[in-house]
DNA sequence: GTACTTGTTGAACG
DNA sequence: TCGTTCAACAAGTA
């Protein structure tokens, strides 16, 4: 499931293999017979015809979205839940293959298979393979202003200078009657932070996920700011939690897995302190906390 | 077979 | 008009 760190990483990654290449060719596949349900925000034709021929100036990230600049527009890709972006070239034999996002379960690495949603070809031959498995990724293709437009509903980047402790006491402010979890993860506020991110930035400051944000005291509130951005920083270090290396034989994998102290851990031992890890229902979703070391 | 999971969207509600 | 809540989306996994 990627969040931040996770789209972070493929992020770099991409904008590494793909900037300044040519887009020859794009392909949607896998089409369910009988649907209207579309990867791409225009109808088909339009979408290759507008995306053809462009080349990448830069790949970059904005909350979970990535962003291709293609000069006069933007392409952006949200992979959801389970979007995943397979980059593959093949040189003299050798097949370099860089991946990101949801892992794929088993050892089944044939590209296209049955979850590729698009295929990009550029002009070097390397692919780009968009694979979803529950199908709620998007590829949508905007003019600069469209964009610009969207951007100003966005919330707060974690990571960037506009996170300080007094913009996060304002939106704090304007989600009083929330619980600190459920206002970290809303999207319009802060940018990028789901569930994973959330339950950990909590067990780091030491406060439980349903405490009311009007109730929390300013010490508290000053160490969920530092952990949101300690727990941030050290995913994308290690390359976000849902990443695999089972296609990369140089060894990138996504380590932060083994660094989660709540997340998927219910009823296993709080890593700190020993007593078992819970688990509720907040918002519809599930939190983890440990009820030793989160008060 | 059923419950559960995930991030965003859009409808319904107050 | 606004914010909040909740079902819907899809399909693999337990």
């Amino acid at each position: 499931m990627p969040e931040l760190p996770e789209v972070e990483t493929i992020v770099r990654d991409l904008n590494k293999q793909t900037k300044n290449l040519r887009i020859k060719k794009f392909e949607i596949v896998n089409k369910l017979p009988g649907r209207v349900h579309s990867p791409v925000n225009l109808p088909e034709n339009l979408f290759k015809r507008k995306i053809i021929g462009k080349k990448i100036k830069k790949v970059s990230r904005r909350a979970k979205i990535i962003l291709f600049d293609l000069h006069d527009s933007y392409l952006l890709i949200h992979l959801k839940m389970t979007g995943q972006l397979v980059y593959k070239r093949s040189a003299a034999g050798v097949s370099k293959v860089i991946a990101g996002g949801h892992p794929i379960i088993g050892v089944d690495l044939k590209l296209p298979n049955k979850f590729t949603r698009a295929i990009f070809t550029f002009n070097n031959k390397a692919n780009l393979f968009f694979n979803d498995v529950r199908r709620f990724g998007w590829l949508k293709l905007l003019e600069r202003g469209e964009w610009q437009n969207q951007l100003k509903s966005m919330g707060t980047e974690p990571l960037s200078r506009d996170f300080t402790l007094n913009r996060f006491g304002e939106i704090l402010s304007r989600k009083g009657g929330a619980t600190i979890k459920q206002a970290l993860m809303d999207q319009k506020y802060l940018a990028g932070i789901g569930n994973i991110y959330a339950d950990e930035s909590l067990f780091l400051a030491g406060v439980k996920p349903s405490r009311r944000v009007k109730f929390l005291k300013k010490e508290e509130i000053k160490r969920v700011h530092q952990a949101v951005i300690r727990v941030l920083k050290k995913a994308i270090k290690y390359r976000g939690t849902s990443f695999s290396d089972y296609l990369d034989p140089a060894g990138n994998r996504g380590n932060f897995i083994k660094y989660l102290k709540v997340y998927g851990r219910k009823d296993e031992k709080c890593k700190r302190c020993g007593s078992l890890i819970k688990k509720i229902k907040l918002g519809g979703r599930g939190a983890h906390w440990c009820g030793k070391c989160q008060k």
